[in-house]
DNA sequence: CATATTTTTTGAACGTGTTCAAAAACGGAT
DNA sequence: ATCCGTTTTTGAACACGTTCAAAAAATATG
């Protein structure tokens, strides 16, 4: 019960590797031989390497919020509030640019821990969700309740998306995926007050609830 | 020069074993056992386990038109069109569904061959793209020029979208991509006369540009 | 035909994530 | 203090994808 500590070392010592020298470069050995201990025993602790990745994706999500939640409070326009979130959110994966296509493969496998819509994700999940709920519900402007209920897990998979989009973009400091963002946000907005309609609101609605089954 | 058909028959093993074992469960070591050679030797003919998927993908591709170009046939509605080439593509994934998993992954490596957007995959690629580009020229409705032109790539994209959404669906026989993909083309429908709209299809274009940016 | 060169094939090796039986350290009850 | 059960730690092993030098076979060249 005493060794807690040996679990934290080893999970400290990965979690800098993993930032300074990437997923696949960051191996199970070499993090058990920086901490002094034996192969197995870090098994003992982790019983997988993308479990150690978890810890990481965790990390990053609490510092999403932390970002994310103070610069909520300057604003109530719904597009800046949901722009606040989703450039937070970036900011926080810009150091592992480098590596990202190696975090990236290993988050969607379904199969894996690591995926952000498994059980074992559901705290750094809940994070971002929340985030989004944030910016909704404190925003000027208003959704039709039915649509409100569901809209955050909806921008959370966008955001997922958009990190998909940010991992492929070549562009200069990632430009692409700020402005892909932008006029996102643009197009969102215009199209907030057709969601009053109800022959849009229906088939958005039934939309979102499909989209909602991923990860529920 | 002759044994092309070690080549073939290292090929055809292993399309035959991803088909019925899956990815992870087909092995190098099994492929090689199966056609009688040595390991190295299926190295000789395929850099990579990945190079002898995308046999597969092309495969599956060649399929997909097979399948899809005949019904085109039939009808002149854009959405029905549309749906058409959906489906076809949906419908030749469905036996890989138990492993679809273990291919996707593979797949979003965007340093792995088997990207969809890498080079080596644009003969699978081209296929697709150039079906969407047929079902929306032989339509009776048009789009503006700017966006017909970016269209299909559009698509092509919102097809892998739509596949990684299979992959994830739980719902029996995957109906809810299914439902998805019409609550989806519904909606593209509807919202058709607002992308004559100068205020609306501006920065549609906008979006279509940066998404094309993905697999150039 | 004999020899040199190129193509094909082999078999052993490496490093990876992961597993597991057994050893060691630990902790509480006698 | 000693024994017993639990927790922790070890080190060797496995299967995998991949690499590579060298052997074998095929082919070209004289």
């Amino acid at each position: 019960m005493k060794s807690a500590q040996t679990r934290e070392l080893i999970r400290g010592i990965a979690l800098r590797s993993f930032r300074e020298q990437g997923f696949e470069a960051t191996t199970m050995r070499t993090i058990a031989t920086q901490a002094g201990v034996s192969l197995g025993n870090a098994y003992y602790y982790f019983p997988t390497k993308n479990h150690l990745v978890q810890e990481l994706y965790l990390e990053v999500q609490q510092a999403h919020r932390a970002a994310a939640a103070p610069l909520l409070a300057t604003s109530d326009d719904l597009a800046t509030r949901l722009g606040i979130v989703f450039r937070a959110g970036l900011e926080q994966l810009a150091p592992f640019r480098d590596y990202a296509s190696g975090f990236l493969t290993a988050m969607v496998d379904p199969n894996s821990p690591l995926n952000p819509t498994s059980p074992e994700s559901e705290p750094a999940r809940s994070i971002t969700v929340g985030l989004f709920r944030d910016a909704l519900t404190g925003a000027r402007q208003t959704l039709p309740k039915d649509l409100g209920a569901r809209m955050p897990h909806a921008l959370w998979l966008a955001y997922l998306l958009l990190c998909l989009y940010w991992s492929y973009d070549r562009s200069p400091e990632q430009r692409n995926t700020t402005r892909l963002l932008e006029q996102g946000l643009r197009l969102f907005t215009a199209a907030l007050p057709l969601l009053r309609v109800p022959g849009v609101r229906a088939p958005v609605r039934k939309l979102l609830d499909l989209v909602a089954e991923v990860g529920a």
